[in-house]
DNA sequence: TAGTTTGTTCAGAACTAACTAAACAAACTA
DNA sequence: TAGTTTGTTTAGTTAGTTCTGAACAAACTA
Protein backbone atom coordinates (compact mmCIF):
# COMPACT_ATOMS: atom_id res chain seq x y z
CA UNK A 1 0.00 0.00 0.00
CA UNK A 2 1.09 3.86 -0.42
CA UNK A 3 3.39 4.47 2.13
CA UNK A 4 1.74 7.75 2.49
CA UNK A 5 -1.42 6.65 3.10
CA UNK A 6 0.52 4.17 5.68
CA UNK A 7 1.91 7.17 7.24
CA UNK A 8 -1.32 8.63 7.75
CA UNK A 9 -2.96 5.65 9.26
CA UNK A 10 0.13 5.37 11.44
CA UNK A 11 0.43 8.83 12.57
CA UNK A 12 -3.82 8.69 13.42
CA UNK A 13 -3.55 5.68 15.47
CA UNK A 14 -0.72 6.86 17.57
CA UNK A 15 -2.40 10.39 18.48
CA UNK A 16 -5.42 8.53 19.34
CA UNK A 17 -3.28 6.52 22.02
CA UNK A 18 -1.75 9.79 23.34
CA UNK A 19 -5.58 11.27 23.67
CA UNK A 20 -6.55 7.52 25.57
CA UNK A 21 -3.31 8.23 27.55
CA UNK A 22 -4.17 11.19 28.34
CA UNK A 23 -7.90 10.83 29.56
CA UNK A 24 -6.25 7.51 32.17
CA UNK A 25 -7.15 5.00 29.33
CA UNK A 26 -4.66 2.31 28.02
CA UNK A 27 -2.85 3.80 25.16
CA UNK A 28 -3.86 0.28 23.49
CA UNK A 29 -7.56 1.26 23.63
CA UNK A 30 -6.96 4.54 21.38
CA UNK A 31 -5.03 2.82 18.88
CA UNK A 32 -7.35 -0.16 18.50
CA UNK A 33 -10.06 2.37 18.37
CA UNK A 34 -8.18 4.43 15.72
CA UNK A 35 -7.54 1.02 13.91
CA UNK A 36 -11.14 -0.04 13.73
CA UNK A 37 -12.60 3.53 12.85
CA UNK A 38 -10.04 3.88 9.70
CA UNK A 39 -11.02 1.09 8.40
CA UNK A 40 -13.63 0.47 5.44
CA UNK A 41 -14.06 -3.06 6.01
CA UNK A 42 -14.62 -4.33 9.30
CA UNK A 43 -11.54 -5.46 10.78
CA UNK A 44 -10.23 -9.46 12.57
CA UNK A 45 -7.87 -9.39 15.77
CA UNK A 46 -4.88 -10.55 13.62
CA UNK A 47 -5.16 -7.34 11.92
CA UNK A 48 -5.45 -5.49 14.44
CA UNK A 49 -2.24 -6.91 16.16
CA UNK A 50 -0.53 -5.89 12.71
CA UNK A 51 -1.85 -2.63 12.48
CA UNK A 52 -1.16 -1.30 16.37
CA UNK A 53 1.92 -3.75 17.39
CA UNK A 54 0.46 -5.15 19.89
CA UNK A 55 0.17 -8.97 21.30
CA UNK A 56 -3.36 -10.69 20.45
CA UNK A 57 -4.18 -11.16 24.35
CA UNK A 58 -3.94 -7.26 24.86
CA UNK A 59 -5.98 -6.85 21.98
CA UNK A 60 -8.57 -9.50 23.40
CA UNK A 61 -9.26 -7.79 26.48
CA UNK A 62 -8.65 -4.07 25.07
CA UNK A 63 -11.36 -5.05 22.96
CA UNK A 64 -13.83 -6.40 24.64
CA UNK A 65 -13.04 -3.51 26.65
CA UNK A 66 -14.10 -1.00 23.47
CA UNK A 67 -16.92 -2.91 22.98
CA UNK A 68 -18.55 -2.32 27.03
CA UNK A 69 -18.14 1.31 25.59
CA UNK A 70 -20.23 0.46 22.98
CA UNK A 71 -17.46 2.01 20.95
CA UNK A 72 -17.26 -0.84 18.05
CA UNK A 73 -20.16 -3.59 17.81
CA UNK A 74 -19.20 -7.35 16.55
CA UNK A 75 -19.99 -7.50 12.76
CA UNK A 76 -20.44 -11.98 11.93
CA UNK A 77 -19.54 -12.79 8.65
CA UNK A 78 -21.09 -15.78 7.32
CA UNK A 79 -18.87 -19.02 6.61
CA UNK A 80 -16.13 -16.78 8.81
CA UNK A 81 -15.09 -18.25 12.26
CA UNK A 82 -12.84 -14.49 13.20
CA UNK A 83 -14.73 -11.93 14.62
CA UNK A 84 -14.85 -8.62 12.55
CA UNK A 85 -15.12 -5.51 14.58
CA UNK A 86 -16.70 -2.03 13.32
CA UNK A 87 -16.75 1.19 14.55
CA UNK A 88 -19.31 3.42 16.11
CA UNK A 89 -19.05 6.43 14.28
CA UNK A 90 -21.39 8.60 16.26
CA UNK A 91 -19.23 10.17 18.98
CA UNK A 92 -22.07 12.22 20.92
CA UNK A 93 -23.55 8.64 21.06
CA UNK A 94 -20.41 7.30 22.38
CA UNK A 95 -20.04 10.62 25.07
CA UNK A 96 -23.57 9.57 26.08
CA UNK A 97 -22.75 5.84 26.44
CA UNK A 98 -19.86 6.64 28.98
CA UNK A 99 -21.90 8.83 30.87
CA UNK A 100 -24.25 6.37 31.65
CA UNK A 101 -21.43 4.09 32.46
CA UNK A 102 -19.36 6.10 34.55
CA UNK A 103 -21.94 8.52 36.13
CA UNK A 104 -23.80 5.20 37.43
CA UNK A 105 -20.93 4.57 39.56
CA UNK A 106 -18.63 7.94 39.96
CA UNK A 107 -20.92 10.36 40.98
CA UNK A 108 -23.23 7.79 43.39
CA UNK A 109 -19.92 7.46 44.79
CA UNK A 110 -19.45 10.62 45.62
CA UNK A 111 -23.40 11.24 46.65
CA UNK A 112 -23.10 7.85 48.82
CA UNK A 113 -19.51 9.25 50.37
CA UNK A 114 -20.54 12.70 51.26
CA UNK A 115 -24.00 11.12 52.82
CA UNK A 116 -22.12 8.92 54.71
CA UNK A 117 -19.73 11.33 56.22
CA UNK A 118 -23.26 13.00 57.20
CA UNK A 119 -24.59 10.56 58.67
CA UNK A 120 -21.93 9.56 60.96
CA UNK A 121 -21.98 13.33 62.04
CA UNK A 122 -25.72 12.91 62.85
CA UNK A 123 -25.04 9.92 65.03
CA UNK A 124 -22.84 11.99 67.40
CA UNK A 125 -23.36 12.92 70.71
CA UNK A 126 -21.86 16.27 71.71
CA UNK A 127 -20.65 18.89 74.30
CA UNK A 128 -21.68 22.61 73.53
CA UNK A 129 -18.53 23.76 71.96
CA UNK A 130 -18.00 20.73 69.87
CA UNK A 131 -21.67 21.72 68.19
CA UNK A 132 -19.88 24.48 66.48
CA UNK A 133 -17.64 22.32 64.27
CA UNK A 134 -20.13 20.13 63.71
CA UNK A 135 -22.60 22.63 62.21
CA UNK A 136 -20.04 23.77 60.10
CA UNK A 137 -18.89 20.58 58.91
CA UNK A 138 -22.71 19.89 58.25
CA UNK A 139 -22.62 22.92 56.25
CA UNK A 140 -20.03 22.70 54.31
CA UNK A 141 -20.96 18.71 53.41
CA UNK A 142 -24.52 19.64 52.89
CA UNK A 143 -23.04 21.98 50.11
CA UNK A 144 -21.10 19.71 48.31
CA UNK A 145 -23.51 17.27 48.05
CA UNK A 146 -26.02 20.07 46.54
CA UNK A 147 -23.20 20.05 44.02
CA UNK A 148 -23.03 16.20 43.02
CA UNK A 149 -26.92 16.11 43.17
CA UNK A 150 -26.92 18.78 40.63
CA UNK A 151 -24.04 17.25 38.46
CA UNK A 152 -26.04 13.91 38.49
CA UNK A 153 -29.45 15.77 37.46
CA UNK A 154 -27.46 17.29 34.93
CA UNK A 155 -26.38 14.11 33.32
CA UNK A 156 -29.50 12.25 34.38
CA UNK A 157 -31.06 15.48 31.84
CA UNK A 158 -28.61 14.94 29.17
CA UNK A 159 -29.66 11.49 28.92
CA UNK A 160 -33.32 11.50 29.44
CA UNK A 161 -33.61 14.38 26.40
CA UNK A 162 -31.77 11.53 24.24
CA UNK A 163 -34.18 8.85 25.49
CA UNK A 164 -37.19 11.26 24.12
CA UNK A 165 -35.01 11.36 20.63
CA UNK A 166 -34.90 15.25 21.04
CA UNK A 167 -32.05 16.18 19.01
CA UNK A 168 -31.57 19.82 20.59
CA UNK A 169 -28.11 18.77 21.49
CA UNK A 170 -26.84 17.56 17.95
CA UNK A 171 -28.36 20.75 16.53
CA UNK A 172 -27.06 23.52 18.14
CA UNK A 173 -23.67 21.54 18.43
CA UNK A 174 -23.15 20.99 14.37
CA UNK A 175 -22.94 17.15 14.33
CA UNK B 1 -11.42 16.32 69.89
CA UNK B 2 -14.68 14.33 69.48
CA UNK B 3 -14.28 10.49 67.80
CA UNK B 4 -17.11 11.13 65.96
CA UNK B 5 -16.33 14.48 64.57
CA UNK B 6 -13.01 13.03 63.79
CA UNK B 7 -14.36 9.87 61.96
CA UNK B 8 -16.27 11.36 60.50
CA UNK B 9 -14.04 14.10 58.69
CA UNK B 10 -11.69 11.00 57.92
CA UNK B 11 -14.26 9.12 56.43
CA UNK B 12 -14.80 11.96 54.26
CA UNK B 13 -11.45 12.75 53.69
CA UNK B 14 -10.95 9.28 52.44
CA UNK B 15 -14.05 9.09 50.40
CA UNK B 16 -12.74 12.26 48.48
CA UNK B 17 -9.36 10.39 48.02
CA UNK B 18 -11.56 7.80 46.02
CA UNK B 19 -13.29 10.06 43.94
CA UNK B 20 -9.62 11.79 43.15
CA UNK B 21 -8.69 8.35 42.21
CA UNK B 22 -11.56 7.38 39.97
CA UNK B 23 -10.83 10.36 38.05
CA UNK B 24 -7.19 9.57 37.36
CA UNK B 25 -5.31 12.71 39.93
CA UNK B 26 -3.82 11.69 42.99
CA UNK B 27 -5.64 10.20 45.95
CA UNK B 28 -3.30 12.69 48.29
CA UNK B 29 -4.88 15.35 46.04
CA UNK B 30 -8.16 14.71 46.85
CA UNK B 31 -7.50 14.17 50.47
CA UNK B 32 -5.64 17.24 50.69
CA UNK B 33 -8.95 19.53 49.27
CA UNK B 34 -11.40 17.62 51.57
CA UNK B 35 -8.99 18.58 54.55
CA UNK B 36 -8.99 21.62 53.64
CA UNK B 37 -12.57 22.53 53.10
CA UNK B 38 -13.70 20.51 56.23
CA UNK B 39 -11.21 23.30 57.98
CA UNK B 40 -13.38 26.30 59.61
CA UNK B 41 -10.02 27.84 60.06
CA UNK B 42 -6.60 27.84 56.98
CA UNK B 43 -4.58 25.08 57.61
CA UNK B 44 -0.96 25.26 57.39
CA UNK B 45 1.45 22.16 56.07
CA UNK B 46 2.23 20.39 59.04
CA UNK B 47 -1.31 20.33 60.14
CA UNK B 48 -2.22 18.98 56.56
CA UNK B 49 0.51 16.01 57.21
CA UNK B 50 -1.20 15.30 60.35
CA UNK B 51 -4.77 15.08 58.91
CA UNK B 52 -4.00 13.48 55.69
CA UNK B 53 -1.23 11.29 56.96
CA UNK B 54 1.30 11.59 54.60
CA UNK B 55 5.26 13.29 54.16
CA UNK B 56 5.53 17.52 53.78
CA UNK B 57 6.92 16.66 50.30
CA UNK B 58 3.95 15.43 48.95
CA UNK B 59 1.68 18.00 50.76
CA UNK B 60 4.22 20.52 49.11
CA UNK B 61 3.31 19.34 45.69
CA UNK B 62 -0.25 18.49 45.57
CA UNK B 63 -0.82 21.27 47.46
CA UNK B 64 0.58 23.41 44.69
CA UNK B 65 -1.09 21.33 42.26
CA UNK B 66 -4.96 22.07 43.86
CA UNK B 67 -3.25 25.82 43.94
CA UNK B 68 -2.80 25.89 40.15
CA UNK B 69 -6.45 24.33 39.71
CA UNK B 70 -8.14 27.06 41.63
CA UNK B 71 -9.22 25.00 43.98
CA UNK B 72 -7.60 26.40 47.20
CA UNK B 73 -5.66 29.75 47.99
CA UNK B 74 -3.11 31.11 50.40
CA UNK B 75 -3.77 32.90 52.98
CA UNK B 76 -1.46 35.01 54.69
CA UNK B 77 -1.59 35.38 58.64
CA UNK B 78 0.60 38.60 59.55
CA UNK B 79 3.67 37.42 62.10
CA UNK B 80 3.54 34.27 60.83
CA UNK B 81 5.84 32.41 58.90
CA UNK B 82 3.71 29.40 57.56
CA UNK B 83 1.40 29.34 54.92
CA UNK B 84 -1.69 28.86 55.29
CA UNK B 85 -4.84 27.47 52.56
CA UNK B 86 -8.41 27.85 52.64
CA UNK B 87 -10.61 26.27 50.08
CA UNK B 88 -12.33 27.86 47.05
CA UNK B 89 -16.07 26.50 47.72
CA UNK B 90 -17.69 27.48 44.74
CA UNK B 91 -17.64 24.39 42.86
CA UNK B 92 -18.83 24.86 39.54
CA UNK B 93 -16.47 27.64 39.58
CA UNK B 94 -13.39 25.15 40.18
CA UNK B 95 -14.85 23.21 36.66
CA UNK B 96 -14.89 25.65 34.63
CA UNK B 97 -10.93 26.31 36.03
CA UNK B 98 -10.17 22.53 34.90
CA UNK B 99 -12.52 22.76 31.89
CA UNK B 100 -9.81 26.25 31.04
CA UNK B 101 -6.93 24.37 31.96
CA UNK B 102 -7.72 20.88 30.96
CA UNK B 103 -9.21 22.12 27.18
CA UNK B 104 -6.20 24.22 26.64
CA UNK B 105 -4.17 21.05 26.77
CA UNK B 106 -5.91 17.99 25.32
CA UNK B 107 -8.98 18.93 23.19
CA UNK B 108 -5.98 21.04 21.14
CA UNK B 109 -3.90 18.05 21.06
CA UNK B 110 -6.73 16.36 19.73
CA UNK B 111 -7.64 18.85 16.93
CA UNK B 112 -4.25 18.76 16.06
CA UNK B 113 -3.56 15.15 15.62
CA UNK B 114 -6.43 14.57 13.15
CA UNK B 115 -5.52 17.73 11.84
CA UNK B 116 -1.70 16.79 11.11
CA UNK B 117 -3.22 13.09 9.99
CA UNK B 118 -5.13 14.95 7.31
CA UNK B 119 -2.36 16.80 6.29
CA UNK B 120 -0.30 13.98 5.36
CA UNK B 121 -3.29 12.50 3.53
CA UNK B 122 -3.24 16.08 1.06
CA UNK B 123 0.54 15.30 0.49
CA UNK B 124 0.36 12.11 -1.05
CA UNK B 125 0.26 11.10 -4.62
CA UNK B 126 -1.87 8.36 -5.14
CA UNK B 127 -2.49 5.92 -7.98
CA UNK B 128 -6.38 5.64 -8.88
CA UNK B 129 -7.22 2.54 -6.37
CA UNK B 130 -6.07 3.92 -3.86
CA UNK B 131 -7.40 7.78 -3.65
CA UNK B 132 -10.55 5.53 -2.83
CA UNK B 133 -8.88 4.91 0.51
CA UNK B 134 -7.89 8.32 0.90
CA UNK B 135 -11.10 9.58 0.24
CA UNK B 136 -12.48 6.98 3.11
CA UNK B 137 -9.90 7.94 5.10
CA UNK B 138 -10.57 11.78 5.04
CA UNK B 139 -13.89 11.21 5.45
CA UNK B 140 -13.60 9.66 8.71
CA UNK B 141 -10.90 11.97 9.74
CA UNK B 142 -13.11 14.81 8.97
CA UNK B 143 -15.80 13.79 10.87
CA UNK B 144 -13.85 13.29 14.06
CA UNK B 145 -12.34 16.66 13.44
CA UNK B 146 -15.53 18.09 13.47
CA UNK B 147 -16.70 16.20 16.87
CA UNK B 148 -13.69 17.37 18.62
CA UNK B 149 -14.48 21.19 16.92
CA UNK B 150 -17.75 20.79 18.46
CA UNK B 151 -16.43 19.83 21.94
CA UNK B 152 -14.05 22.80 21.48
CA UNK B 153 -16.96 25.04 21.15
CA UNK B 154 -18.96 24.20 24.14
CA UNK B 155 -16.33 24.34 26.32
CA UNK B 156 -15.61 27.81 24.87
CA UNK B 157 -18.42 28.39 25.12
CA UNK B 158 -19.46 27.98 28.30
CA UNK B 159 -16.52 29.53 29.42
CA UNK B 160 -17.46 32.65 27.62
CA UNK B 161 -20.78 32.59 29.69
CA UNK B 162 -19.23 33.02 32.39
CA UNK B 163 -16.99 35.55 31.51
CA UNK B 164 -20.08 37.62 30.59
CA UNK B 165 -21.00 36.54 34.05
CA UNK B 166 -24.63 35.03 32.56
CA UNK B 167 -25.64 32.56 35.66
CA UNK B 168 -27.88 30.95 33.13
CA UNK B 169 -26.13 27.59 34.35
CA UNK B 170 -26.27 28.27 37.85
CA UNK B 171 -29.96 28.89 37.98
CA UNK B 172 -30.65 26.15 35.81
CA UNK B 173 -29.06 23.74 38.07
CA UNK B 174 -29.75 25.05 41.74
CA UNK B 175 -26.40 26.23 42.32
C1' DT C 1 -8.71 -38.89 16.16
C1' DA C 2 -4.98 -35.47 15.63
C1' DG C 3 -4.18 -31.03 13.88
C1' DT C 4 -5.53 -26.08 12.84
C1' DT C 5 -7.60 -21.76 13.67
C1' DT C 6 -9.28 -18.33 16.68
C1' DG C 7 -9.99 -16.09 20.92
C1' DT C 8 -9.39 -15.98 26.21
C1' DT C 9 -7.02 -16.11 30.52
C1' DC C 10 -3.34 -15.54 33.60
C1' DA C 11 1.43 -15.29 35.69
C1' DG C 12 4.90 -12.45 35.49
C1' DA C 13 7.73 -8.62 33.11
C1' DA C 14 8.02 -3.79 32.05
C1' DC C 15 6.54 0.50 32.68
C1' DT C 16 4.50 4.57 35.01
C1' DA C 17 3.18 7.53 38.65
C1' DA C 18 3.07 8.80 43.42
C1' DC C 19 5.18 8.84 47.64
C1' DT C 20 9.06 8.77 51.15
C1' DA C 21 13.07 10.40 53.12
C1' DA C 22 16.72 13.18 53.08
C1' DA C 23 19.24 16.99 51.46
C1' DC C 24 18.67 21.65 50.44
C1' DA C 25 17.23 26.69 50.40
C1' DA C 26 15.32 30.68 52.33
C1' DA C 27 13.81 33.42 55.99
C1' DC C 28 13.85 34.37 60.43
C1' DT C 29 15.84 34.29 65.76
C1' DA C 30 19.06 34.56 69.43
C1' DT D 1 27.30 33.74 63.51
C1' DA D 2 24.98 29.29 64.47
C1' DG D 3 20.55 27.39 65.02
C1' DT D 4 15.43 27.00 64.00
C1' DT D 5 11.43 26.93 61.26
C1' DT D 6 9.20 26.26 57.02
C1' DG D 7 8.74 24.83 52.39
C1' DT D 8 10.93 22.78 47.97
C1' DT D 9 13.47 19.60 45.22
C1' DT D 10 15.15 15.21 44.07
C1' DA D 11 16.96 10.36 44.18
C1' DG D 12 15.20 6.12 45.09
C1' DT D 13 11.32 3.04 46.53
C1' DT D 14 6.75 1.33 46.20
C1' DA D 15 2.35 0.41 44.27
C1' DG D 16 -0.52 -0.02 40.50
C1' DT D 17 -1.41 -0.82 35.63
C1' DT D 18 -0.76 -2.58 31.08
C1' DC D 19 1.40 -5.57 28.16
C1' DT D 20 3.78 -10.04 26.81
C1' DG D 21 4.08 -14.76 26.22
C1' DA D 22 2.49 -19.06 26.96
C1' DA D 23 -0.97 -22.19 28.24
C1' DC D 24 -5.60 -23.14 27.53
C1' DA D 25 -10.40 -23.73 25.54
C1' DA D 26 -13.58 -24.09 21.93
C1' DA D 27 -14.85 -24.84 17.35
C1' DC D 28 -13.86 -26.46 13.18
C1' DT D 29 -11.11 -29.70 9.38
C1' DA D 30 -9.08 -33.64 7.41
Amino acid sequence: MNSELVESREYFIQGLSRIANFWGLPKAMGALYAAIYLSPTPLALDTMCEQVGITKGAVSTNVRNLERLGMIYKKFKVGERKDYYIAETDFWKIVRGILKERGKNEFNLALKTVGESLEILNKAKLTKDEAELSEFYQVRMNEMKKFFDSIDNLVATVLALDELRLKTIKKVFGK
